[in-house]
DNA sequence: CAGAATTTTGAACACCGTTCAGATTTTCTC
DNA sequence: GAGAAAATCTGAACGGTGTTCAAAATTCTG
């Protein structure tokens, strides 16, 4: 095999067991020998494809990003109304922090030292969830720009995420499946009902 | 100097030290020899006042939120309507979190092994934060119960908390403050107009 | 103040991510 | 295909971490 190939295939490999080494025991289950054992290589060698263990992290988290976003593709359906899709969004996004719980509190738990910044490629796939929330957000709000959507967007799987994960994580106590899902129904129908009026500044529009 | 109050010092001096060691380098900035040294006992003798470094975390921790909330506690006034003090409360909290950056990024960044949950004593303190925003909702809601409110003051907090703090640690991108402030405020807006025919359950309530 | 009980100590332990000189393999040249 | 050169892989070793525990130092007791 040539030795582009190998350092391919030890990539992947290296990948699929951090992923396997994630989902059972948390980010904190990415253990440099371990992982040389399980990809069948030394453990230096994990510094030949990758310039340390956070550049791993990364494409774990990479691929769970994606796998989310294959789950919200598939959650609302041509018919849905503003509400009911972005009701969906929300519910899928709960379901699959739960069902991938390791997975998708590895994503946030990574890291990363003081002012530092992803890598952009790892933003192109975080920024592609954001368009689901955009189509309701376009049919909720018919006179907003593109970027206002987006930004819009941004901050309302922001607020979803921390009813999600504070939930998941249980920081301010015990919250239920059923409790965390209500929040979630309550919050977006608030959105639909109080957004067409509060994105219009409170300065009177010109006539 | 009795040996009870030879411990009480120790503990106050090691949360000092591991307090502002976390304001420097945060959460990670925490290490059993250097604190030690700084509080001017042996490594060992840390274990004899705390069971683990994580004993120690939620104490510095706690000591953020107990400021938070004194913060929390001045930024309303008595004639505030409800969309005035959660607008208060929740660019408070943005303020906060970005003055003190690392104190508050440890309170979310420390994590805790599996199912386990956090002392109750420190729950308590959590709990605490939740009454500021209970304040308007009962202006805004007054047909609530207090478990409702509760209950939502929660929600509310845990989305306010989601988009101060996925823009604090730009996960999502670049976030400079003033699109965040603005996000908490268009969110703080969508609330109090939509939150009153949110909570009232789609089902036409009986006459 | 002697002796028992307690507290404090810090070297030692197990583990971590990362490095790098030397062994090994692959590639290139003739 | 042989031999040299380049690239790659290896795993012991390094500096770091939280935690432990036998022994030393201190405090308490009668």
């Amino acid at each position: 095999m040539a030795t582009a190939d190998k350092r391919a295939k030890l990539r992947e490999d290296l990948i699929d067991a951090a992923e396997a080494a994630v989902s059972v025991n948390g980010l904190s289950g990415i253990k440099a020998r371990a992982l040389a054992e399980a990809a069948g290589c030394a453990v230096g060698a994990i510094y030949n494809v990758f310039p340390d263990l956070d550049a791993l992290i990364y494409e774990v988290n990479a691929r769970t990003l994606r796998r989310l976003d294959a789950v919200l593709a598939g959650t609302t359906e041509a018919g849905d109304g503003p509400e009911t899709a972005m009701r969906k969004l929300a519910l899928a996004y709960h379901r699959f922090s739960r069902a991938e719980r390791r997975r998708w509190t590895a994503v946030f738990a990574h890291q990363i030292p003081d002012g530092a910044m992803p890598p952009e490629w790892y933003l192109g796939v975080v920024a592609q969830l954001f368009r689901h929330i955009e189509v309701p957000l376009a049919t909720l709000l018919p006179d907003s720009t593109p970027a206002m959507r987006n930004g819009l967007a941004r901050t309302l799987f922001s607020a979803s995420h921390g009813i999600v994960s504070l939930g998941l994580e249980e920081k301010l106590g015990p919250a239920p499946d059923e409790v965390i899902a209500n929040a979630l129904v309550v919050m977006t129908r608030s959105w639909v009902l109080g957004l067409p009026g509060a994105v219009a500044p409170p300065t009177r529009p010109e006539r």
